[in-house]
DNA sequence: CTAGACTTCAAACGATTGTTTGAAACGGGC
DNA sequence: GCCCGTTTCAAACAATCGTTTGAAGTCTAG
């Protein structure tokens, strides 16, 4: 009997790579950075995962499977009692919950993000056809909420809008938490800003 | 003589360097894929830059030193007259100009948007030493215009701010240029929104 | 025309990349 | 006890990485 690893070898991997990939990005994390920081054999990405590629498409289906039902599942919730607000709050506390989730912080929503930054084709065609469904039922919702915008117009509102989510999500911003500050607080502060802001760019 | 090629040596370099960094990333560009882009020998970029990493500076060099004196420019132009709008237009035309300088359109700014995603504390370090007083200018400019927020609650707002306009910018949203549409009309339609957005976004 | 500084070149350096291999170790069912 | 599918392992694969080297080429000043 050994250590009883607490995790199993592909979760180790999963968690071990979505840590190096938010610090270092897709081409700047190796496999053998990512299996050491796991402590497994190099072999076992390419045994459990088939190729590198596929290990970054399961990372982000772990999480997003997830995130992806907690944003409608709330969505659906307020239908009855929709505001901006909510809506937003529907989208957005998911994700803070989630980046909370770990001691890390926000660790997921860095790797997300560089997935907009990454123009890779294939990356955005997997998540577009894997999770734009999502996307296309808030912006449904905010069509509602805003019914005296054409299509053009929300549209280029919405994009605005997902970019300064993503972006603050991200933690790509200066503002640091200050040192009597938990994350928790820290993030939560940043989402209550997060919906003011972007309602009010929505209805303006 | 030989093809007497219209660009210097470290011109060539520097304009496949940017394209391929924006196409993929820092670290997913070799100097090969570079060097061959560009038409240049492998060794060039020892011999002009001296290294890999100071080849990445010199790209954020070139276009950051016009872009910053051009936005504080016309930052100055409007100071007796200023209102949100063109204290925003003041940051965005001069990106928007820089976007639509070359053939390819917005590649310097997926650059630079890569720098935010990039947590890299080297090249944050260089271009907050070497740019951050242009953001300083600007906060100062908005704190004028917004004095009924409090310090805090102010950069909350520009974080954001800043976020949508580099997301918006770097064209990673999903909003599509249309077949009839000119790449300029289609960024100045983009400017005019980010530009409602946000100003809306700050005072609210 | 030649001397000398600047630039380009092909070739190679050791290190690191993703992936593959075949054998060793493991673990539950008989 | 043994068997067999699953998993782990050290080792090696060819390919590519950033960088260095020394010779060849180019150009200008005297």
């Amino acid at each position: 009997m050994h250590d009883t690893p607490q995790f199993s070898t592909r979760q180790r991997i999963l968690g071990a790579a979505e840590e190096l990939f938010a610090e270092r990005g897709f081409a700047g994390a190796s496999l053998r950075q990512v299996t050491s920081a796991a402590k497994v054999n190099l072999a076992a990405v390419n045994y459990h995962f088939g190729s590198k590629d596929n290990l970054i498409e399961e990372v982000f289906r772990r999480r997003l499977d997830e995130l992806s039902r907690r944003r409608l599942e709330r969505l659906a919730e307020i239908a009855d009692e929709a505001t901006l607000e909510s809506v937003l709050d529907a989208f957005i506390t998911p994700a803070l919950e989630l980046s909370l989730d770990r001691k890390g912080g926000s660790v997921f929503m860095r790797v997300l993000a560089r997935a907009f930054a990454e123009h890779n084709t294939h990356l955005r065609k997997f998540l577009s056809e894997n999770y734009g469904y999502v996307l296309k039922d808030f912006a449904a919702a905010f069509a509602n909420l805003l019914p005296q915008l054409d299509k053009e117009e929300l549209y280029w509102r919405l994009d605005i809008a997902v970019g300064a989510l993503t972006y603050a999500m991200a933690d790509f911003g200066v503002i640091q938490r200050r040192p009597g500050e938990t994350e928790r607080t820290h993030r939560e502060q940043m989402a209550r800003h997060l919906i003011h802001f972007t309602a009010a760019g929505l209805r303006a």
